[in-house]
DNA sequence: GCTTAGCACTCCCGCAACAAGAGTGCTAAA
DNA sequence: TTTAGCACTCTTGTTGCGGGAGTGCTAAGC
């Protein structure tokens, strides 16, 4: 990535071509920003810098006699170098905290407002990921009867987080046998990892064996796993927006916004990173995304859970509001989570 | 509700500007109905019939030259009296029923595979709702402790479903401490309704009380709330429909598809009636779903515990394939419910 | 070398006119 | 009750045209 060097009426010009385009969806002409910003030049030398950072590949024109707009690559500069990082106001964050202090204390309840929130103060629709466990420690397992040759294993992580599995049996298996196959796991398996589990496992036979293999699958599959849930909020909204207006267009933003591999593919990028993260119009990597941005970020306590969370939206985005928005919520996903896991 | 009376090719020509209309989404004139199915009469005749069939408010066309297209009337005396009902085709039914017995033995991922089904099997998108118990019964608690002063209270209700609650001490509770409370609430608790449950609490005082207080809630909560959770699936499939081609439509049929409150009022509805349930353009209802239909069913297990699924589509929909499908992966669920349940 | 005024040029957009095509509604006869 | 015939209506696509906005270029000014 080549940087490039502009004059400074050149960035200012650029910057106000963005405002200008994030605020009106409108193209913009040098008329227009030489009449509204007295840059003590000329339309015509506003014309000249426009035709500068069209060839420096930050502007566009949809044909030749309309006015310019950002490409993808104007969206980047503006990021990297020119926005203002704005947070969110005062009020609005205190009322976020508030929603936030009334919420049930559980993380499902924090994750769905969070996704409310986001898409509140953006003008996207909000992702939020379950927060997956780094390594995932056995903390209790619990046997339960549900019917005759029905049985609840219920494994709880040292995280705090649930995982449930039935298990359907041959013949009947009375609770006290239950009870006394869940005590000899617990003594066992407690704070376990999925890597210490297998030879732990060694001296049982039969059903605790069994259900031993069973606790393994369930954390294997939870350390493999990125998110057990999305949460989504606020499609609606974003379908509002102009760009929406025709129906591929649509369609790629609802498929964005539904596909679970993508979160996946993206994961990784967004935790090294451990800040928000903007990923405009995909970025190079991902071919069906013009037209859309993403502001994600990490949230979680290191070293032992971690999750995404952010907004999907057009590429004429607020960054600077919609970039503040998910660092604000990110962090107080963060506090939240550390009370939890110290 | 005015039953009309028509002849029988009256009945058949409505059957086939449905059945027209359904497939290619374009009114349908006399000419080619005539040309097309061999009625034994003129097209002059057809012309008569679709005049009369449009003055008893079953079909309208939207301009003076175009053919005609169903109402909402239409539809629903097509569904009533015309429609042939028409069960998924074999390889179908028997495909859809090996991904179930495939899946993991979890309520959770049997609705994931119901929507993705559902949505696969029709033209809309998939809905449905984690199941709500009847009247919820406490089968066992937990108490886990996290950190030195977060405390999980795990829940399991007799439907085996889990519910999560964390509770924030003031002072540090050490885990055995936890064990005695939570058996001393188990042998007291287990099997009890949100309406025994005050009497039972009598006796206990401090931390125990607090916490039987908290399983109370949790019970209330339950019962009053008709899901946790929706499980959705398919939405950028019917988004491709060409009624969803303009911006309103598009917001309409997302915010059905998103909104919660809608299901909740629809629910007593379908309960009732324990079949499949159609409601086209909101029945009069609803006010903002013109041109989108429902297709929904109830599931569970009588008195014990059920939910809601089915499909949200437009109007112009093959009810007759949809309903098939709604009804076969209700039944579905209803065998592996009972198979829980008893 | 940067800035500015002037001006031709391009392209979109909205509007109107027009023809083709599809389908209707009506009438009168079978 | 059905049918043929026919005028009428309305959509859709095409074309042409003027207005407007904005550009790109050139030549002159600072």
């Amino acid at each position: 990535m080549t940087e490039v060097q502009l004059s400074q009426r050149r960035k200012q010009v650029l910057r106000i071509v963005i405002q200008e385009y994030v605020e009106n969806a409108q193209p913009v002409g040098s008329q227009s920003i030489a009449r509204k910003y007295g840059l003590g030049v000329s339309a015509a030398t506003i014309r000249n810098d426009l035709a500068a950072l069209e060839k420096a590949g930050l502007l566009t024109h949809p044909h030749t006699s309309a006015g310019r707009i950002p490409t993808d690559g104007g969206y980047r500069y503006f990021v990297a170098n020119l926005m203002a990082h704005t947070d969110l106001p005062s009020d609005e964050r205190h009322m976020i905290r508030h929603q936030f202090h009334q919420s049930r204390q559980e993380i499902d309840q924090w994750l769905r407002l969070s996704t409310a929130v986001l898409s509140r103060a953006s003008t996207g629709a909000a992702l939020a990921t379950s927060p997956r466990s780094m390594t995932s420690r056995v903390k209790h397992l619990e046997l339960i009867g549900i019917q005759d040759t029905v049985v609840l294993l219920v494994l709880v992580l040292a995280t705090g987080t649930l995982k449930q599995q039935l298990i359907n049996l041959e013949q009947p298996v009375f609770q006290d046998e239950l009870s006394r196959a869940s005590n000899q796991l617990n003594d066992e398996v407690s704070g376990a990892t999925a890597a210490d589990l297998p030879a732990k496992l060694e001296g049982f036979t039969g059903f605790t064996r069994e259900v031993g293999e069973l606790v393994l699958n369930t954390l294997r599959q939870s350390e493999e796993q990125i998110a057990d849930r999305v949460y989504r909020h606020g499609l609606a909204q974003v379908l509002a927006e102009p760009e929406f207006a025709d129906g591929p267009q649509v369609r790629r933003i609802v498929q964005v916004f539904e596909q679970r591999t993508l979160l996946q593919e993206i994961y990784d990028d967004v935790m090294e990173l451990s800040d928000v993260h903007v990923m405009i119009a995909g970025e190079g990597r991902f071919g069906d995304m013009q037209d859309i941005s993403l502001v994600l970020s990490p949230y979680g306590v290191p070293d032992r859970v971690s999750g995404l969370l952010g907004v999907v939206g057009p590429m004429r985005m607020p960054y600077g509001r919609t970039i503040g928005a998910v660092r604000y919520v990110a962090t107080l996903l963060n506090e939240l989570m550390h009370q939890l896991y110290g």
